[in-house]
RNA sequence: GCGAGUAUGGUGAAGGGGUUAACACGGCGGAUUGUGGUUCCGUUAUGCUAGGGUUCGAAUCCCUAUACUCGCCCCA
């Protein structure tokens, strides 16, 4: 048997529904936030990742699907959103004829070659946004207001906002000395990842998962120490506008991400469930003033944030919340035999076009299966169709919640329905519908 | 890349060497030849992830492979 690739999923179902749901919601919440929306290529020039998300992480080193196309060119499919929004940012120049700055959102599948595990997937769907054009914190704030806007709207209880700053160019490096200087001494006692974290990444020391227990974490130097006045402003300000817009958070100095491009205010999102599993940062974003001119744009500050659909959707799960999904079906034909099924084709066929949700039996099931149908699929009518039905044009519609059955006029269906389903015609005097005939 | 666990119908699973693979749910049919979600009856895996081995005999023990799950690294 041809399985599915490993660390991928198939949609169906229920899962999505829930999916549908919530895409029309964030569309919904980023008309209100005026977000303009992007689609940029599912996959990218392979150079693109190493300049935008940096060459030193585990993403573009040894985790991206790469191909070399028949026209020998190195692709790679997309391992995150920013880096396509940004390239379309200046391929597209929108620094000059676009009013800035540009807010753009969007939503589409992402690639990473990793080991599966709970809240992880080698294909996993991302919406994200990013801000283009405005060094304002307000930006960063407001950046941040949209997961937990949604998450509010969703009903999401147990969550948790760390936000961090790392400053400017200057303080993120003063720091970076400072780590390493105060790390130095303890170096034999660390562990193996933290040695190799030591060179590479020292920042990430600090969220170590088996070290961080260590006395000497707890008086490591924060980032926020060695902020530079300019920064420690900035990051007052970033927590001055959340206040504003009354989003609880916490400043958490171990907060520091993972990507080269990140600088100023940093932030994640995380389900503070016990036993949500290992991976429980539901989304994640930040400030990244340098990235533009990194990827040969000019220069222009961004901030922007991503949050992993798999993961919010476990959460929901989680917190037991369900999406208010429409699981009703208007109509359920039950044609008799195979001889009504003509004739059954024609009334499904109106009905759908004059919007109902309607579906019917293909099967020639016996009547008894049919209305068990009915009842899976929470019809809220069946309609039953037979010799006698078809001869005289007049149906047998039964209401499936009152068990009431009326006869009714072919040509009253859709009003007939209409009537018990939708409370009537909504329309002004003049129509000619046909209670206003 | 590293580590641990698991693998039996459509689903949840029992069986831990002895021949008809339990039980439950779901599906289909019937009791009622045009009226349902209850009840009752019937039916629903020639087969236990794949390949190899041990044995008179393997779903059961051993080996290999694969897949899945969880964790580490890294990250949403």
């Amino acid at each position: 048997m041809i399985q599915r690739p490993k660390g991928t999923y198939d949609v169906y179902g229920e899962y999505g529904k829930k999916i549908l749901y919530l895409q029309r919601l964030l569309e919904n919440l980023m008309e209100a936030y005026n977000y303009e929306y992007f689609r940029t290529p599912i996959f990218e020039a392979t150079e693109l990742f190493h300049r935008g998300v940096g060459d030193t992480t585990d993403i573009v080193t040894k985790e991206t699907y790469d191909f070399t196309d028949r026209g020998n060119r190195e692709n790679t499919l997309r391992p995150e959103g920013t880096a396509g929004i940004v390239r379309s940012f200046i391929e597209n120049k929108m620094y000059g004829n676009h009013s800035v700055p540009v807010k753009a959102w969007y939503f589409g599948p992402n690639f990473r070659y990793e080991r599966p595990q709970s809240g992880r997937f080698r294909e996993f769907y991302q919406f994200g946004v990013e801000v283009l054009g405005t060094q304002s914190p307000a930006a960063d704030a407001e950046v941040i207001s949209i997961p937990v806007n949604l998450y509010k709207i969703l009903g999401l209880k147990g969550i948790k906002v760390n936000i961090n700053s790392l400053g400017d160019t200057e303080s993120r490096n003063k720091y970076r000395e400072a780590l390493k200087e105060y790390f130095k001494p303890h170096l034999d006692d660390l562990c193996e990842d933290c040695r190799a974290r030591f060179e590479k990444n020292p920042l990430r020391i600090l969220d170590c998962k088996v070290d961080n227990n260590k006395d000497y974490f707890k008086n490591a130097p924060k980032t926020i120490d060695c902020l530079n006045e300019e920064s420690l402003k900035y990051f007052e300000d970033v927590k001055k506008y959340l206040a504003a817009m009354n989003i609880d958070y916490v400043v958490n100095p171990s907060v520091v991400r993972g990507l080269d491009y990140y600088s100023h205010t940093v932030f994640e999102v995380e389900a503070s469930v016990e036993g949500f599993g290992a991976q429980n940062v539901l989304c994640g974003g930040g400030r990244y003033d340098k990235l533009v001119e990194m990827i040969d744009g000019p220069a222009t500050p961004g901030v922007g944030f991503a949050l992993g659909l798999e993961r919010l959707l476990t959460a929901l799960e989680y917190e037991k919340i369900e999406l208010p999904i429409n699981d009703t079906l208007d109509c359920y034909i039950a044609p008799m035999s195979d001889v009504n099924l003509t004739y059954s084709l024609t009334i499904l066929n109106a009905l759908r076009l004059s919007g109902f949700r309607a579906d019917i039996d293909y099967n020639s099931r016996n009547l008894k299966s049919n209305f068990k149908q009915a009842d899976r699929l929470n019809s809220l009518f069946v309609i039953i169709i037979g010799e006698d039905e078809e001869k005289t044009n007049v149906l047998t519609v039964k209401n499936n919640k009152t068990k009431e059955e009326y006869k009714v006029e072919l040509n009253d269906l859709v009003f007939f329905l209409d009537e018990n389903l939708n409370g009537g015609c909504d329309c002004d005097d003049d129509c000619h519908c046909h209670e206003h005939e």
